[in-house]
DNA sequence: TATGAATGAGCGTTCATTCAT
DNA sequence: CATGAATGAACGCTCATTCAT
């Protein structure tokens, strides 16, 4: 089984997952649906991906390239240490927002689902974890940013954009909040809670 | 259908659900397990249940219910903002975490699956944010806090503790971080923003 | 699930099941062609067997009960051993070729399929060879026989027995010969080879 | 298609074949499985054998040369007739034990399928009948033996051995009686029983 | 000689639900 | 209030086979 989405078909099969993850959730994904949209058999399926598992950690892995190109793209090692997180707390949300298949397979799936998944992807997955932490780590270098645990500060910040994207994709949060309110919010409040020279409470 | 589980195998019924919704998840829930565990033929629960949205429902609004309590519990008027605040906050994850079965199916479940639940109940999923907006209140009237939106505020807070409650329960969190840590820092993090007298970036 | 088919169904399942076993073989045998059979939908059949396994068990059981039965009937305690023996053959032979599906799941199905067979029924089909092995004791107490291990004894005219009847039923044996004759050589080839100081009967 | 092996890959899938049929038994064999195998397509195995019966009949035409060619090199004319039946008893049985995946597709297979071998086929499976036969009729007219049915005999002779390979390899029987133990005793029960004016040898 | 792409049929099984009693 | 009997639809998956290249 390629793992490469070169065939055509094998694109095409990933992207009909994606949306049907996106429109009817995973509980409801099945290869026949998949194949039923495409226009082929459910047999066609089983000739690139082995089975279920397989076809959706190729989704997963999709997923976890993609978010760490767009993080990647909007660090700017140029920057300051506060323009490069919110340009990446940005990229993250959007990630989230635009690609809530992906978003939703990658971080919401049931844990159990998950340790079908090879464990040395899922390390590949933390590479994101560690450009917030090594941000925060120079912005209190340059003595802009005060903390003496900056992957904690790290995972903090990764609660709070996970927790917008996650309840904003599921449609929880009250319409009369605008998303973007919201968004620009959450990146700020993680910012400034780094900054020093604050009435501090410990961390 | 009676809403009110008075009748004693509504109360089974309704619990053993909860009990099939966290050893087996969401996906995996279904009347026929629900009746074979309590003893009753399938038939029985459509009795109490018209179906299995239905039964789903109730025990949302049971969950409604309960994080509501807790956080009432949590809330003691005589306290300070940030204690309230903390308190209620604390509650909140507490909730998350011990009762995840009731957490997944009133935060997590599918968007898809919402629209058939009655509105009017959603609204009441919303008394909890207000708790929080009108401590935040108080606090910006005592002069502690300074926010122009306490209502974003609020969100901002609720958006937060979802994420560290979804990400802890769907253990993606690096096990290296002790969940107690992640927890505290993040109750502290969100009252530390809404402090007075910070080199405030504009919320 | 019961396992006496009592409902009517079940009996019907049971014998269906039997029918396709016999015309098709066992690797034909699915319980989708069954319920098709029957004229009930493939669920029904889950009703009365929670499996395949299950069926394919209780259709064992009642080979097992049943050889037992006619074993027993053809036993006669008040005959000489030589005619009890020959008795019981013919009724072993008449068994395998007159039921021959039961015959198949009991004893030629492969192994691999019975490791999920209750050892306890298991043990219960042996109560077959222990008749023989007690007729053979008999016969060696009244001086007729001849033998220091009867239930070898037993065991190798199972043998016989069992190569008698699978290549008949499996038609491999040349129709030139008529069973009739196999079977009544066989019975008396090994009645036979028991005998003390036997001279030839004839073939 | 020919039916010699003499291309490289014939021989390449007809190993293989016989391979899978011995570790996982005909209903699991599959030509996927031995496409897979051997690192072929599985269409390249149509190129050589039409479909599945096909091959199939492929391996029971080996092993129906193979079991002859092993009572050949049993049989040596030279000898009594005696020790030439009890050799090939022992040829008979030791194939049927370490060959059981050709012993199986040649006599203990579903006689639904054996209805598309070729009946010509089938007749050369005869010839080792003919040889024990033969030998039973030598031993007549040297007058150790007594029989005026030696083709009897000889099938006979034959459901015994059958009995014996089938119920070990399909580990029916109790694991208390050691297989060299029965397999000593059912040689010597045939011919034993072919013997004229015996007095009972030793069991 | 070899293959990649494709499929229809079938498998065992689970599910929510209905209906007569 | 409770059930037994029943079902159509769906699921993940495997199979032998075909066909164009």
């Amino acid at each position: 089984m390629s793992r490469n989405p070169d065939s055509g078909l094998q694109r095409l099969i990933l992207d009909t997952a994606r949306k049907l993850l996106f429109t009817e959730g995973y509980a409801r994904l099945s290869m026949r649906k998949i194949a039923q949209r495409i226009g082929y058999s459910a047999t066609s399926i089983y000739l690139h991906y082995g089975n279920k598992d397989e076809l959706v950690h190729a989704l997963i892995d999709e997923g976890v390239d993609l978010l760490h190109e767009e993080l990647c793209a909007a660090y700017d090692g140029s920057q300051e240490p506060i323009e490069q997180l919110s340009e990446m707390f940005l990229a993250y949300i959007n990630f989230g927002l635009t690609r809530p298949e992906y978003y939703e397979i990658m971080y919401v799936l049931h844990p159990e689902y998950m340790t079908r998944y090879p464990a040395e992807k899922y390390r590949k997955a933390r590479r994101n974890l560690e450009m917030i932490a090594s941000a925060i780590s120079s912005g209190v270098k340059s003595g802009q940013f005060e903390t003496h645990d900056p992957m904690l500060c790290a995972n903090l910040a990764w609660t709070q954009l996970h927790g917008v994207v996650t309840l904003l994709n599921s449609e929880r949060v009250d319409k009369r909040i605008p998303s973007e309110t919201l968004i620009a919010a959450s990146g700020s409040h993680i910012i400034r809670s780094l900054l020093k020279n604050q009435t501090q409470v410990e961390v």
